[in-house]
DNA sequence: ATGGTTGGAGCCCAA
């Protein structure tokens, strides 16, 4: 089962780009992120004519989550628990059932935390805590368990061009990484590290000052796995070549290969 | 190089 994650960056404005890549990539399960409408004018049908299903959790003009699946899609969850009063459009998942087997699959789009003086860094820092304390619950279950999404999160100097440049960014500062190898430390899997050793490999690069010619790029973008789904883990993979395209989103695909 | 670009809204915000 092939799963990808993929922040669109308006699915709408991006659609010609987006269902390229599902024809040419043939994933059974994509978690999308900032699809930027709502969850009734999101363009179903499209999908639908290439054999998919869509679970769809947006808003208006911000965010926006969804579960694009090739097999039926069960016990659908919308919103991260833990605040009745965030409104914000985040968080999707639900169960892929399948013939060789069910996985669990979500799709997170969590804050970007800029800038970190503002009240949005400690909102971002919240909804980190937030998701760790509903992955405990998921993981009680030992499902076959696959997170993905923009987590918003550089794990390691590793994964940003120049860690100098990105020291005090919301994304790569020692709080918000804490929360990602908290996320790690519960037991679950990074797809792509397990898979790939070759540092320096990304999946976002700014439309600005001409990050993607000078390879400008970092690594938030990630599918992270229960020991049961790590157990089934063939391969992961960065379809770089996306950003290159004309009128690219600025993140790019990211897929793994589970064995059911 | 304290710049630069994109999308969705609506005369700026978020990324």
């Amino acid at each position: 089962m092939k799963i990808a994650t993929f922040n669109v960056n308006s699915v709408k404005a991006r659609l010609d780009n987006v269902l390229a890549w599902f024809k040419e990539a043939a994933p059974d399960v994509v978690c999308l992120q900032e699809i930027k409408c709502e969850t009734q004018s999101f363009p179903r049908e499209a999908f639908e004519a290439l054999g998919y299903n869509c679970a769809i959790h947006g808003q208006k003009t911000y965010n926006g989550v969804a579960l694009i699946s090739k097999h039926k899609i069960e016990d659908i969850r919308e919103g991260l628990p833990g605040d009745k009063s965030d409104e914000q459009a985040r968080y999707i998942e639900g169960v892929i059932a399948t013939k060789k087997g069910a996985v669990r699959v979500a799709s997170i789009y969590a804050p970007n935390g800029n800038p970190p003086e503002t009240e949005k860094y400690p909102y971002k820092l919240k909804w980190m805590d937030r998701l760790i304390a509903h992955t405990k619950t998921l993981l009680v279950d030992e499902e076959l368990l696959v997170l993905g999404g923009d987590y918003n999160i550089i794990p390691t100097a590793d994964d940003v061009y120049d860690p100098k440049a990105w020291a005090g960014d919301a994304l790569f500062k020692l709080e918000s990484r804490q929360k990602l190898r908290r996320m790690l430390n519960l037991g679950l899997t990074d797809a792509f590290r397990a898979c790939n050793a070759k540092p320096h490999q990304y999946t976002f690069w700014d439309y600005q000052a001409g990050a993607w010619q000078k390879d400008h790029g970092i690594r938030i973008d990630h599918l992270l796995l229960s020991p049961q789904a790590a157990d089934r883990l063939k391969t992961c993979v960065i379809d770089q070549k996306v950003r290159g395209r004309e009128k690219p989103s600025d993140h790019v695909p990211i897929w793994c290969e589970l064995k059911l």
